[in-house]
DNA sequence: TACTCTCTACGAAGAAGTTCGTAGAAGCGT
DNA sequence: ACGCTTCTACGAACTTCTTCGTAGAGAGTA
């Protein structure tokens, strides 16, 4: 898959799938708490398998679902998608954006400081 | 407009509205390379009023159209989507697939970096 | 006035995404 | 074998988004 792109639903499902590794249609089902149809989600997931994001293997009588789209390369283009149509390709007013609307504890913005300078390091190397 | 959610082309209008502050019709559909139709792009905007995401001032016999909804309002919900379905919550994981897939000036990584020692800053004042 | 141009308004067709009912296969217990 | 339950497959209704054609208002020109 060239750049994944999903829809809402197909979003909703594959967050499930990144979260637990793998899901049969019931356990999908009962992580997006039981709002959807069975065959609603089934459905999705056969259509994501169509588009080549998962794959299945059979489990019993069952199948269990296995992601094949890493959660970078579906962040990828998303956030590239924002980046440009939003904030007009500036990282710096994303970044902004991110931590001002979200409550990051300090030691995971510490870290994110570091990935930076890490970032600057490789630059003049 | 408490937390707006544009669609695809709502999206590409709006982001224009942003780059130029304004736009009338035509002006909008020549931003976006004269690829769809004249009509299309009003009743998107149209749509886009309805919601209350922009307005419009008559500029002889024509409309000029101004976003009332600011890039942050929209970047925010987008952005707090990814993080939560894609990135599992983790602003760290997010940050680390943007500078990774984005060629980021060297300076704009500084003020970066500078943005988040800031942040720490205001932590433990 | 009549013709043309440029604009907005509106409606409806078309496309894409979502939802679920129904059917049928397969296993299990009696 | 029969009925019950659990599963996938499929089709079709429904909703949402997108697109554009057509109509009509208003300004300018001859």
């Amino acid at each position: 898959m060239d750049e994944p792109v999903f829809t809402g639903r197909e979003l909703d499902i594959m967050s499930v799938l990144w979260r637990q590794g793998s899901g049969s249609v019931t356990e999908v089902r009962r992580a997006l708490g039981d709002t959807v149809a069975y065959t609603t989600v089934l459905k999705i997931l056969q259509i994501l398998e169509g588009k080549g994001a998962v794959r299945h293997e059979a489990e019993g009588r069952a199948y269990r679902y296995y992601p094949l789209v890493e959660p970078g390369e579906a962040g990828g283009s998303a956030l590239s998608k924002i980046l440009e149509k939003i904030f007009g390709g500036s990282a710096e007013l994303l970044l902004t954006q991110l931590v001002s609307d979200q409550e990051i504890p300090p030691e995971e913005l510490a870290r994110m400081r570091r990935l930076l300078e890490d970032m600057a390091q490789e630059e003049d190397a």
